[in-house]
DNA sequence: GTCCCGGCTT
DNA sequence: AAGCCAGGAC
């Protein structure tokens, strides 16, 4: 059992002053935050978010922005399908919502890249709903101190029927869930959790003589020499060129391995974080489009800036992958 | 189940 | 060198 009690008397002294927690953040705001949050650690997002948010403070706003310049601006964040899937969902408020996040678990999660966490984390944070709010963090502090396991098992549908019986009947269940994912965060840590520092009264891990984990140890999730590792060099190139890039401009970004280089442009262009243009070459998706995907496209007559090198209607890349391993 | 990112800690 | 992230899509 947890007792929101102390719960919360622990969360008002000891919480972080994150940004994306302030009062007056916007729902819309909020959602880019956790899209953000998706696997990546806070101290990385909140630079970012905060330049974000005020380039692009509405739905509206970030989907007239092309999808070239918020890849830029995701910059390093890593994992950048989810700058796509921000932008795609942005479109899809701003023109079915009324530029309003919905504020239904249902209509959240029919959202790209929307999924069970992130929305309910919207519908708690941004709109005060008593729904259980379950990511990484909250499994591992309910496995122990619920179920007295070092670690929590594979995500269920049951991590939401523990979390809700959890959750305190009144207006303070928002808060007891961000106090439970802060927990995990700060306190209730994977590695070396800090149970001196703990605020709960009763443990089952503690209580139990912490048993050690039952589960087999996770295979180790590599970046160096993966096709994720080359997929960033490429994309770094092509953050860094307006215009678009000669093919042998991205070969120099990854000479180890050819076959895996291409497989890993290959992705890309599947993906579409990438585009060739008619005469080959290679850019980011969306480049020089202001109008975001759904949007008007310029014409060639209104184009007159002189700084896009010409119509580019992506092409789908035709070599095949070549799966190895 | 697999794949997807990157910097930081230990 | 390996673990660790406020997950989601397939």
């Amino acid at each position: 059992m947890i007792y929101p009690d102390e719960l919360l008397a622990w969360y008002a002294t000891e919480q972080r002053d994150l940004p994306w927690r302030r009062p007056g953040v916007s729902a819309w705001q909020i959602l880019v935050s956790e899209f953000m949050l998706q696997q990546t650690p806070v101290a990385r997002v909140e630079p970012i978010w905060l330049e974000w948010i005020a380039r692009w403070p509405t739905p509206s706003a970030t989907a007239a922005a092309s999808a070239a310049d918020v890849l830029r601006a995701w910059g390093k964040l890593g994992y950048p399908r989810r700058a796509k899937r921000l932008h795609e969902c942005a479109t899809v408020i701003a023109l079915e919502h009324s530029d309003a996040v919905p504020k239904d678990v249902d209509t959240l999660l029919s959202l790209p890249g929307v999924g069970t966490y992130t929305a309910r984390a919207v519908a708690c944070f941004a709109y005060r709903q008593r729904v259980p709010v379950v990511d990484t963090n909250v499994r591992r502090v309910v496995a122990r101190a619920v179920h007295g396991r070092a670690d929590a098992a594979s995500p269920t549908a049951r991590d939401l029927d523990d979390v809700a019986a959890l959750l305190p009947g009144d207006s303070s269940a928002p808060q007891f869930s961000v106090a439970l994912m802060e927990l995990g965060a700060t306190v209730c840590t994977a590695r070396a959790p800090r149970c001196g520092s703990c605020p709960l009264r009763h443990c089952a891990w503690r209580s139990q003589g912490f048993p050690a984990s039952s589960c087999p140890p996770r295979r180790t999730q590599r970046y160096a020499g993966t096709d994720r590792q080359v997929r960033g060099r490429l994309l770094d190139v092509l953050r860094g060129n307006s215009f678009p890039v000669n093919r042998v401009e991205l070969d120099v970004a990854w000479t180890t391995d050819t076959a895996q280089r291409d497989r890993a442009l290959d992705s890309l262009l599947v993906d579409g974080l990438v585009e060739q243009t008619a005469d080959g070459r290679f850019a980011l998706c969306g480049e020089g489009d202001d109008a975001g995907p759904q949007g008007p496209r310029r014409s060639r007559a209104d184009n007159t800036e002189g700084d896009d090198a010409g119509p580019h209607g992506p092409r789908r890349s035709s070599h095949s992958p070549g799966e190895r391993r």
